[in-house]
DNA sequence: AAATAAATCCCCCTAAAAGGGGTATAATTT
DNA sequence: AAATTATACCCCTTTTAGGGGGATTTATTT
């Protein structure tokens, strides 16, 4: 009979980690690895052929890094799920791992085993993350509850980072076009800054807005 | 000697559930239920004096709603970590409540007596989520396969959501003011919209940027 | 009761931006 | 060869943005 089990590609530089893994995935019923590859750049004219379900990478990588190879990753094999496995667990790094099309990210200081579970997990359309990666992630929604801002200012600098004008904004929060004016003074005064587009930066860097 | 166990507070109009995540909880050797209640309504005054470490919230709540209470949660106990439990597992209400300052989120389809580690988690600052939670919000982070704007197109329609106007947009791609105006144009048309806000709105609805 | 903060509204001004209409060329990709 | 993409320029009018100034009302807090 056909196997059944899960084809796993490794693309990761340390050779420790990458035998760790494989070692843990060919010892699990459900998954075996198919190849390992140092970085991408080594990966990418095999992978057609490699056919795996779910690829494992780092994200420093010699050459193409793992969040440049994601794209290219999701588009050579749109149907194959990928989950980040690296030491980077900054805000920025995570978010843009997860918006260039990681199905699952973990750091390393992750229970090793976990792993295990988190091919399972993605496979079934889940998104694994470990723990302070979730925390990052819903970090990343929350505002920050010291604002310099007034909760009307927080609407109107909402409101503009949709790109809606003073008129659009004045309609929706009923109000006349010189108060939203007078609110964006505000704004830009209490952010320090003299342009839209600033003052939307500042906001979204401080979790303002 | 003091307990040191977790005080949790139950804000849940269903008694069976509400039940059922006491007995489990109170069962647990690091928690005890101090309080249940079910709306925020009732909960409101009495939750300082029952000083939560953790409250399991519901979304569809008589009166104040678990999504608007969340804000109200948080100003009056800051410190304490707030877990969604809903059968909502819409994009929308799971992002407004993360936004809302939930620190965990869980449809009620998850298996019972995973309440009992995500309570650990959260303690822990872990962001405790089901499966289809953490799908939901890797996928709220990934951009649309199919969207019908070019790569330069796209670049300017996000650095235009950023408030940017043309000459800053020119600058940035380092092209003129002029050919910014046509991507614009170009992207009115193939959004079906004639504004700077609509295009945005549409793109972010749709997810092409 | 007084002070402060927040939200509302109005005037002046100028330069810039936005949006709509065209057209055109070089490079890619199909 | 044909289509797409990225680039750049022209015309035009209306609106917006940002900087100045000042004022009133309503909460909230002290």
């Amino acid at each position: 009979m056909t196997s059944t089990k899960f084809r796993i590609v490794i693309i990761e530089d340390d050779h420790t980690l990458r035998d760790g893994y494989a070692y843990l995935i060919n010892n699990s019923p459900s998954s075996v690895v198919v190849a390992s590859y140092c970085s991408f750049d080594h990966a990418k004219n095999n992978l057609s052929k490699d056919r795996p379900d779910v690829i494992l990478l780092d994200i420093q990588l010699p050459g193409t890094n793992g969040i440049d190879a994601l794209p290219a990753l999701k588009k050579l094999l749109p149907d194959t799920y990928v989950i980040v496995l690296t030491v980077y667990e900054s805000e920025k790094t995570i978010l843009h791992a997860l918006a260039n099309g990681a199905n699952g990210y973990f750091t390393k200081n992750n229970p090793f085993p976990k792993i295990i579970d988190a091919i399972q997990e993605v496979t079934q359309g889940g998104g694994p993350m470990s723990i302070n990666v979730a925390r990052t992630v819903i970090m990343s929604f929350q505002r920050n509850q010291n604002s310099p801002l007034t909760k009307r200012e927080t609407e109107v600098l909402i409101l503009r980072s949709q790109g809606k004008d003073r008129s659009q904004i004045a309609e929706e929060l009923f109000i006349e076009t010189e108060t939203v004016k007078t609110h964006i003074k505000n704004i830009y005064s209490k952010l320090n800054v003299n342009s839209r587009a600033d003052s939307i930066r500042v906001a979204r860097e401080n979790k303002f807005i």
